[in-house]
DNA sequence: CAACCTCGAGTTCA
DNA sequence: CTCGAGGTTG
């Protein structure tokens, strides 16, 4: 008797409690002042404490869990997608014309809403209580953060009807099955009041609202992210949507999830239209400096749930939906000081050092100028202030200076003469843009460059290798040249790490302790064992050498299939392979004529690295390895073709596949080609030449070869002659394993979309590459797509 | 030789 | 991501 009145007494505080959150957190309008609110909050919590069977999960003292060990990988129950950009009003224009198309309609009537710079969350409530937060992850899988999205107070624990007069509280029925999405933020004034607290106590700021949002989601402790006093907006349902059968657009839905106690943005309406939809943008962004929280644009939805069905989906991202963009934030700031950094390459790059500044939502403080030239151009100094904004709302930029604002001494920025770093000349040759330090491999700079390019990801990927640690092993003498890497003993190391320790000035608690310590040089060393056997294009492109990328040399590689044939070519024959000309060759062969190269690459593989051959020449080598191409080549190279011209090489090499049998012919099979004698007089005079006579002849002979290494055809692969683009983000499988297995079927993999691109697989999150794609009206897949067509052909 | 497609190189910040 | 420039193609 008396337990079943405790536990009423129990829900009822929870529901007056549940309620006046609502109205405090949610409509903002508070139906009961603060101290009452404490009140019923202690009482509440002396019961549940006296009586520990009246606790249930949903209470209002529940908010704050316990933490937890690690966050768990979750699959969406329904992906949650990402929505195609748009930047200028013609793309809103045409998003409209699009979808009354499709729709065969006069006018669409659009849900407006905004889109905010946090991060989105899926929230599962079963029976009305909150049982799982997700974030978005990949769209796919995201990551359980119900623990910390609990302690955010707009975030109902318990739904409810909540009828909008504010007496009322009837708890009517609330939908079994639910699954809300919206986006959690923090409110100018939360991050506010959190960097004050910090800076009092001496602890570091958070860098902007969206950071300081999802490093609070993400925390393992519950009341870490309880301080951050974040905001959670409602815009959508995921799973549960035929809990709203008898509501017919996504407006009206937005309507019954603040019913239900949600948080929806109050600038949320309708729009009818484009001319609707850019009068809403425009609002917005005009009173986008008086929200409480941060947004980088809005969004149009297409209200009626019909017409969405009917318009469906493009790769991942909704045909019905359109996110329309802010541009780049722009700020002014000052120039305090122009340094310059020194690439792989030697490049000088002179980097602009700003007064820290926000720019759309990150803190600034380096913009590269790229060369003297943009310095020239903008006319930037030391002092001026300047207008920055983040390129593709990435990479910072000088904009413009403003010139009124220059201090009265200033003098134009000249770039150093010499190399910071060596004290080389620096040099600039005619016609190029950037500049170089000529030290070469005598400058740390380049040095450190050059090992942690061979290191990095993309080449030898020897983790652990980063750029402090090779600071530290030029630094104090350990590593001169990449080899050096391959000759590291546990020993060295760990010396290293004591004199880096050393100086650093590093007082005994923050030395790692002796046995971490040898765990990390562990680590080290079986990360560069492990290099030892990468394959041979990443061992060419980890060498550096200049105009030589990820493609050439996966081409090179291929094409060879061994570093000592590559070492050894003849520019003749390199010239002659696809897309190699001039300058490419020129610099692979001035690399290898270098002694000091040919004796690191000879200390690589004295010290066990032993590059692995991988992949098949490509088909386009084959047909491209012919007579004209040598000639074309040996042109190049400055040999005495005499009255040999084009047209009459092109009608050679197309009867004549090779030197041999243009010799086996005789001077007279060429003239019964109908080449002219001359022409014909002219090769045989070639080929008797006492240097480029033998030298064509070895160079055919090794084309000879490599054509027949390489696969004679496409042979009628499924995708031959096509040329696919990938973009964004797989799940089943990594882009370059898809782009391996297309390559399979024949299909050329490239790198950019263009009118050439067949089609455009679109992973998750892709971006400017689709835009492209859709733009230039080619095709596009999506990922299950992909896997389907590759299933099929697979077998 | 001009237009076009690609690739290489450099860069920022969390 | 963006710029510049190398290479290919019509």
């Amino acid at each position: 008797m008396e337990n079943e009145s405790l536990s009423q007494r129990a829900a009822e505080l929870r529901a007056r409690i549940h309620v006046a959150n609502h109205y405090y957190e949610v409509v903002n309008d508070p139906v009961i002042p603060d101290a009452e609110y404490d009140r019923l909050m202690r009482e509440l919590e002396r019961m549940e404490r006296e009586h520990p069977e009246l606790l249930v999960s949903d209470s209002p003292t529940q908010r704050v869990g316990a933490p937890v060990s690690k966050l768990e990988t979750i699959s969406h129950d329904v992906p949650m997608l990402s929505l195609a950009n748009a930047f200028a009003d013609e793309e809103v224009v045409e998003f409209d014309r699009r979808i009354r198309e499709l729709l065969g309609v006069e006018e669409v009537r659009y849900s407006t809403e905004l889109k905010f710079d946090g991060l989105a969350i899926s929230l599962l409530y079963r029976d009305g209580k909150l049982v799982r937060a997700l974030t978005r992850g990949d769209g796919e899988r995201g990551e359980d953060v119900t623990h910390t999205v609990r302690t955010i107070k707009s975030v109902p624990l318990l739904l409810m009807k909540m009828s909008r007069d504010r007496h009322g509280r009837s708890f009517s029925l609330v939908p079994e099955n639910l699954e809300v999405r919206g986006e959690v933020c923090m409110p100018h004034a939360s991050f506010y009041e959190f960097n004050q607290r910090a800076l009092a106590e001496g602890r570091k700021t958070l860098a902007n609202p969206r950071n300081a949002a999802a490093g609070a989601i993400r925390q393992l402790d519950p009341a870490e992210a309880k301080k951050r006093k974040l905001a959670f907006f409602a815009y959508g349902v995921g799973q549960g949507l035929e809990n709203f059968t008898l509501l017919p657009s996504q407006s009206d839905v937005l309507v019954s999830l603040q019913e239900l106690g949600f948080q929806v943005a109050a600038e949320t309406g309708i729009a009818i239209g484009a001319d609707g939809c850019l009068d809403f943008y425009r609002k917005v962004g005009n009173g986008r400096d008086q929200l409480p929280f941060d947004i980088d644009g809005v969004v149009y939805k297409v209200d009626r749930f019909d017409q969405q069905r009917a318009l469906g989906f493009v790769s991942r991202a909704p045909r019905w939906a359109i996110a329309h963009k802010f541009p780049a934030q722009e700020e002014m700031t000052v120039v305090e000081a122009i340094d310059v950094q020194v690439g792989r390459t030697g490049a000088i790059t002179p980097v602009a050092r700003l007064k820290p500044v926000q720019v759309a939502g990150v803190v600034v403080t380096n913009a590269t100028l790229h060369n003297a030239d943009q310095i020239a151009r903008l006319d930037v100094r030391v002092g001026d202030s300047v207008i920055v904004r983040r390129a593709g709302d990435v990479i910072p930029e000088v904009l413009s200076v403003l010139i009124e604002r220059r201090p009265a001494d200033t003098a134009p920025y000249a770039l150093p003469s010499v190399c910071p770093a060596c004290g080389s000349a620096v040099v600039r040759s005619e016609g190029e843009v950037v500049a170089r330090c000529s030290g070469g491999l005598f400058c740390p700079a380049q040095r450190k460059q050059a090992l942690i390019h061979f290191a990095s990801r993309r080449a030898m990927d020897i983790e652990g290798l980063g750029e402090r640690m090779v600071e530290d092993l030029v630094d104090f003498g350990f590593a001169h040249s990449v080899a050096d890497l391959y000759r590291l003993s546990l020993a060295q190391l760990l010396d290293l790490k004591q004199q880096a320790d050393a100086r650093a000035g590093a007082t005994p608690e923050t030395v790692k302790a002796g046995k971490i310590a040898s765990k990390w040089a562990e680590n080290l060393i079986e990360a560069i064992e492990r290099s030892r056997r990468q394959s041979l294009e990443r061992l060419l492109f980890a060498l550096g050498i200049l105009q030589m990328g990820e493609e050439t040399a996966k081409s090179l590689a291929r094409a060879f299939g061994s570093l000592d044939a590559i070492r050894h070519a003849d520019p003749m024959l390199l010239l002659a392979l696809p897309d190699i000309g001039p300058k490419v060759a020129s610099s692979i062969t001035s690399f290898f004529a270098q002694p000091h190269n040919q004796e690191v690459i000879d200390a690589l593989l004295a010290n066990g690295v032993e590059p692995q051959a991988s992949g098949v020449p490509s088909a386009a080598l084959a047909a491209r390895l012919d007579l004209g191409h040598l000639l074309g080549a040996a042109k190049a190279l400055g040999a005495p073709l005499g009255r040999l011209g084009d047209t009459s090489i092109g009608r050679i090499a197309q009867a004549r596949p090779s030197l041999e049998a243009v010799q086996a012919a005789g001077e007279h099979g060429l003239t019964a080609l109908g080449v002219p004698a001359e022409a014909a007089a002219a090769l045989f005079v070639l080929l008797a030449h006492p240097h480029w006579g033998p030298r064509l002849r070895a160079v055919d002979s090794a084309m000879a070869a490599l054509r027949e290494a390489a696969p004679q055809q496409a042979a009628g692969g499924p995708l031959a002659g096509k040329t696919v683009v990938l973009t964004g983000a797989m799940t089943a499988m990594t882009r370059d394993e898809a782009g391996a297995r297309l390559e399979a079927l024949g299909a050329k993999v490239a790198g950019s979309v263009s009118k050439k691109t067949s089609f455009v697989v679109a992973g998750e999150a892709a971006g400017s590459k689709l835009v492209k794609a859709q733009e230039l009206g080619v095709p596009v897949w999506d990922e299950a797509q992909l896997l389907t067509f590759l299933a099929e052909q697979g077998g």
